[in-house]
DNA sequence: TGCTCCATGTAACACGTTACATGATTGC
DNA sequence: GCAATCATGTAACGTGTTACATGGAGCA
């Protein structure tokens, strides 16, 4: 149950409405913890009950229903707790490795194309992560703290990337190699 | 929605109780597709009911209420077909990435003991899979498609492990650095 | 007798996903 | 005027988690 923490941690990022939450969830913090919309506005309600944050109109609402959260001191206190209570490791959930060891069983379906695909994706998202690199963090300067960590996590998304790259293209030879 | 694939994809591997299911989903196929023995005998249920497998009484049953459970042609085929159908890249949820963003922000917790943690968790289950690889994978021999999949989805929780390893220290050093 | 493991489940709840609803603002 | 985007939500449902229940088998 972390999802009301990473919500934490965005708004003392920047605070900011539900909205603008949800479109930082398909980039940036989403990038290892994935979240809807939905999930967001309904966590939001949750955590102003529970006195975490606060809502105020911003000074740009105009006639808009836009509502910005603010992070009260509870909901401060509540991530620092729960940053230093032990959580276990992400737990994986991969599609396409269960489809490797169908394919391995069943010996009948070619998945050349959806590995494929997937490698593009991975490209697709290395390259993202190092077009960010080359804006936010130019090499040569040494970085404060909260930007070196940022830095790190950000290499860490890049990492991820390359592995799964490279371990593709080794399947991609073991597949297609026994398909021809 | 996948779990049922998953299953279907390991009682192919071996028709099996859904007590043993549960147990595989916690080491070998749970690796890269975690389930709980609640949800594992909900989907036996339903799979079932959908005509996807059948129930047996195994040989050894004695008085048990053990039952076992085959994949009939209605199930192998929703594998094939599902295995065909794009399905997304995993997502991540990392509670531990959060926790750093969390420091980032809050400049006030020390989370080297809990990347302590991860890093010998991380290490654990590296050396786990490398028993295994020397176990099951002997080098030099040329190995039949099937195992030769299965050892590259063992090599890529391999490489997981050990770019979570690599960038753990570099994140410690970071973190030991700014503490003292 | 009491303990642990085998084996299957029910129930309740929390979390995540999908579809839909509503209305205001911005740009063409 | 119309379409796209901003902005917030409701409802229904599906999946995942936690707690508990039940009873047999094997063993000290």
């Amino acid at each position: 149950m972390s999802l009301p923490h990473a919500v934490l941690t965005s708004l003392l990022e920047k605070a900011t409405s539900g909205y603008d939450l949800a479109r930082r969830f398909d980039k940036s913090i989403g990038y290892f913890w994935h979240a809807t919309h939905q999930q967001i506005y309904r966590e939001l309600a949750r955590m102003e009950a529970a006195g975490w944050i606060a809502a105020f109109v911003p000074p740009d609402a105009g006639k808009t229903r836009k509502k910005h959260y603010r992070v009260l001191p509870a909901g401060r206190q509540e991530l620092a707790r729960w940053a230093l209570e032990p959580t276990a490791p992400m737990d994986l959930r991969d599609a396409f490795t269960v489809k490797l060891r169908a394919d391995a069983v069943l010996d009948e379906i070619d998945l050349v194309p959806e590995l494929e695909r997937h490698l593009a994706l991975h490209q697709a998202q290395l390259a993202h992560y190092q077009r960010i690199e080359a804006q936010d963090f130019p090499p040569g300067q040494p970085l404060p703290r909260a930007q070196a960590i940022q830095h790190l996590i950000l290499k860490r998304g890049m990492l991820y990337e390359q592995a799964q790259i490279a371990w593709g293209r080794e399947m991609l030879v073991l597949l297609g190699d026994q398909n021809t």
